[in-house]
DNA sequence: TAGAGCATGTAAGCAGTTACATGATTCA
DNA sequence: TGAATCATGTAACTGCTTACATGCTCTA
């Protein structure tokens, strides 16, 4: 019934792959899942707590070479079964939600050019991402020759190309719908 | 600073082109938006209260024909210009949180079998959207005709049947991917 | 007569963001 | 000297979902 918490997973998941600090998952999570699921460390710190009182992960060790103290935390058999249980579950559905997209929806108040602006706008960002992805995506590819391991981050990647080409190609089909009518 | 809620400027944008009950706005909602920015009761009616409090819209009818009474709104001058304001600011950026794709990321922990069936899954549910969005845009290019009213309904309808494509195009490039490679 | 739909609303609680506090080191 | 980075964490707040409460009418 009740919503469950994904970022305990998201944790558990990471920790599956290598020990890790909180800081060391946020700056993780910055390269790689932040754009389909984003913590903060408001979110990290304390479901890390959490977590090792429910005895899905052990603290590893905790050093204090230059600066303030790093602590390192490893997961548990008792998680790994938590993690997997979860990851064989079916998942609910995507959630998107766009504040370029409302507007739109209620603009006939406002401009045609200013809409077109905002679309506009939207494009490049979307470019942005675009290369950003195809970026990684290189880097993978070349990892990747003798190498299956980086598989499901590769297809994550590729995801957010496709989805990138989606919202340029709206962009440009819809400034063009919008250019060509009288307003 | 404070991230907006966006709640307000929903039901203002709704009220801005009818009056509209609280009931009447979550249907609204039900056949349009959602796909972009969901809402539930437990924010259309405290919302609803705050902006009659802040002279946002007014009460206009409590009717009782059968059943409950029913309170009708509608948008006041102060309302109008602070929805218009807003749909001149930029837009944040997109959101999207899909549990599916965290899942696929840390996948390796599973059978590759159970991926592919999980991608097919999320194909299927994602063609049944794409079908939703077409009946929709169907409707609308008929009455557009000679009307130019519904654009930006039809722009965001596009939007969606864009979103469901790359989704499904991504499904069968991954599919065929995790089929081809040794496991 | 039971359930679905109409219609309002509240309360509890979790999710998530932001700002703050602390304090060391490294680099320009 | 001041800013950025490392690294931990808490507190306050807002957003949002879910469950509940109420009670009417219409239909199978």
């Amino acid at each position: 019934m009740a919503r469950e918490n994904r970022t305990k997973y998201i944790i558990l998941g990471l920790l599956n792959h290598e020990d890790l600090s909180g800081y060391d998952i946020k700056k993780r999570i910055d390269v790689s899942l932040k754009h389909f699921w984003d913590l903060s460390y408001g979110q990290i710190y304390p479901t890390l707590k959490q977590l090792l009182e429910d005895g899905y992960i052990h603290k590893v060790e905790v050093t204090k070479e230059a600066g303030p103290e790093r602590i390192t935390y490893s997961i548990s058999e008792k998680g790994k079964l938590y993690l997997v249980q979860w990851l064989k579950e079916s998942s609910e559905e995507d959630k998107l939600r766009s504040e370029m997209l409302l507007k739109l929806f209620f603009s006939s108040l406002i401009e045609r050019e200013d809409v077109i602006h905002a679309i506009n706008e939207f494009a490049v960002k979307s470019h942005n991402k675009a290369q950003l992805f195809s970026a990684f995506e290189d880097q993978l590819t070349a990892v990747m020759k003798d190498n299956d391991d980086h598989v499901y981050y590769y297809l994550s990647v590729l995801f957010g190309k496709k989805l990138m080409k989606a919202y340029i190609d709206w962009s440009e089909e819809a400034t063009e719908i919008l250019s060509n009518k009288k307003s």
